[in-house]
DNA sequence: CAATTTCATTTGTCCGACAATATCCGTGGA
DNA sequence: TCCACGGATATTGTCGGACAAATGAAATTG
C-alpha cells in the first residue's frame, strides 16, 4: 500500500478529462467506491497545494453537478476529508481546507496522497528525522518485549529482501514487512500505528535509490545487526543498530535526489 | 487485547441521562452534526470494545431506522469511522468492525473515544511512551530551531500554569499549551501531528494527579528546566530535562491510580 | 464432483425536497 | 452617528424513496 507506482510526472489533475484518465478513474473505481476516488482526488488538490489552506471549495451543488455525481456521493467524499483534518465545512460557509497544522499528517490516506508524486524535499526530511526518533526507540523495545512470532516475520522479510533485491516488488514488501514487524514487537500500539509513515519514507527511499542510483550500497548488513540484536533481546545495540540503519537509509536518499536538485539549478 | 470497556463515573452512552448527559448532548450536537454524533457514538462502541473486531454491524437500513436517522446521515457516519480506520464495508458482506492493528490509533478523535472513559492501564502507558520516545527529542530538535515566537508560546503556557495551576481548566490548557509549542517548534510536521496524543496523556495525568491526590509535586520546575535549555539553545539539556519531565508525570500518574488498583484487588 | 450460472442481500449511487444554521445586511432606535 | 436587533439568504444538513452494482452463496449443469 501506501505509495501508488508511477504517477511521477503526470498532467495537471483538475484540468479537463484526459484521454487516459477515464479508464485511470475507471480503474481505481474497482477498490475505492465512487466516494473514495472523489475524497482522493480532492485530498492530492489539497496537500499538493492546489487548493490553499483557508480557501472555501465550492459548493456541494455546483462540486457534485460538476463532476457528475450526485450530492450524496461527493458530500461523503467530504466527510472523508474531514476526518482526516483536511477540511471542515460549516453551514451558510461553506467547506474549508483547514490549516496544514490542522492535518492528521500520520493518517496513511493523507500520507499517500502527499507521496502520490514527487515528494517535496522537507517533507521527506522530515518523516526521515521522525523514523529516526521512533525507529531505534522502538527497536530497542522489539528486543525487550519480541516473542518468537516476531523474530520469524522479521527473519521471513530479511529473507525476501535477500532473494528478491529491493529492485524487484517484492523484495521492497520484504523490507516493509521487517519494518512492520519490528514495530509490531515493540509492544506499542501507538508505535505501530507509525508503520505507514515508515512505510512511506522507505518506498521512497529504494525509489530513488533504483532511479538515480541502482548501483548502490547492499542494505543487508544493517538490517541483520538489527536483526541479531533484536534477537539476542539487546535494546542497547539493537538501538545504535537501527540509529545506523536509518542514518544510512537517508543518505542513500539524498546521495541520489542530490545530483538531480544540483543539475536543476 | 486491547481495549476493555470501563465506564467507571458516567453511564452508558446509550443508557439513562443523567441531568448534565442531556445537556451535554445537545452542546456537542452543535457542533457534531448528527452524522457527526453518530460516528462518535459508534466510534466509542468499538474503541471500547462493546462491538468486537470482525464483528459486522447492522445493515445500514434496519440502523439507521433503528436509530432514527436517515440511511445518508448513517452512511455518512461509517464513512468517517472507515477513514479512521476503524471499520470496512463491502457490498453484500456489510460493515465489519477492523482488527486494531488496523485503527488509527493516532487520529485526535479516535484518541478521544478511546479516553471517552477511564482508560485502560495499559494504553496509558503505552501513550506515555511514545510521549518519551518523542518529546525528549523533540526538545532537542525545538532547542535547535524555536524562534523567539515560539519561545513566547511557551512562556506563556508557562505563566499561565504558574498563575492558574493544574487544579483548574485555564492552568490545564496552560500545561497543553507549553507542550504544544515545544512540538510546533520542532520544525517537524509529523511530530507537530502527535500533540493530540501528548495532549490526551497530559490530560489524563492531570485529572489523576487532581482527583487520587491533590497535594503533588509541583510541576513547574520540570517544565522550566525545559523551557531554559530550549532558550538557551542547548539540545541535550532539553532532552534531559524532558526526559525527565516525562518520567516525572508518569510516575505522578502511576502513583495516583495504583492506590485504587491495589484497592480493588 | 467440479465448473458455471443464477439468485439474493447488502452496500453504493442517484434524485428531489425541506430543515437548520450562520453570515450579511438593512432597519430601527439610542 | 453608532449600535442593537432582526430578517433575508446562501449553504450545509437531513430526509425519503428508488434503482444500480457488486459479491458471496446456493442452485444448476456438464
Amino acid at each position: 500500500m501506501a505509495v501508488k507506482k508511477k504517477p511521477i510526472a503526470t498532467p495537471s489533475p483538475a484540468g479537463a478529462s484526459s484521454p487516459a484518465s477515464k479508464a485511470n478513474a475507471r480503474a481505481r473505481r474497482r477498490s475505492l467506491r465512487l466516494h473514495g476516488t472523489i475524497a482522493r482526488d480532492l485530498g492530492v488538490l489539497i496537500v499538493s497545494g492546489r487548493y490553499k489552506p483557508g480557501e472555501l471549495l465550492n459548493g456541494e451543488i455546483a462540486a457534485s453537478d460538476r463532476l457528475h455525481v450526485s450530492r450524496g456521493a461527493y458530500r461523503e467524499a467530504v466527510r472523508i476529508l474531514a476526518a482526516k483534518g483536511l477540511v471542515e465545512s460549516r453551514p451558510k460557509v461553506g467547506t474549508r481546507i483547514s490549516q496544514p497544522e490542522r492535518w492528521h499528517m500520520l493518517d496513511p490516506d493523507v500520507l499517500s496522497w502527499i507521496f502520490e508524486f514527487e515528494p517535496d524535499e522537507h517533507l521527506l526530511t522530515s518523516l526521515f528525522e521522525l523514523r529516526k526518533i521512533v525507529e531505534p526507540q522502538a527497536a530497542a523495545l522489539a528486543a525487550l518485549r519480541r516473542t518468537d512470532e516476531h523474530l520469524e516475520a522479521m527473519a521471513r522479510g530479511l529473507e525476501g529482501m535477500a532473494k528478491h533485491t529491493l529492485a524487484v516488488e517484492a523484495g521492497r514488501l520484504a523490507d516493509q514487512e521487517f519494518h512492520s514487524a519490528l514495530l509490531r514487537a515493540s509492544g506499542n500500539e501507538f508505535v505501530m500505528s507509525l508503520t505507514s509513515g515508515v512505510g512511506a519514507a522507505i518506498s521512497w527511499t529504494t525509489i530513488f535509490k533504483q532511479r538515480d542510483n541502482p548501483l548502490s550500497r547492499d542494505p543487508m548488513p544493517d538490517h541483520v545487526r538489527v536483526y541479531e540484536a533484536i534477537k539476542a533481546s539487546d535494546p542497547q545495540a539493537a538501538h545504535k543498530a537501527m540509529e545506523n540503519l536509518v542514518d544510512l537509509a537517508f543518505l542513500d536518499t539524498t546521495n541520489a535526489r542530490r545530483p538531480r536538485m544540483k543539475a536543476a539549478k
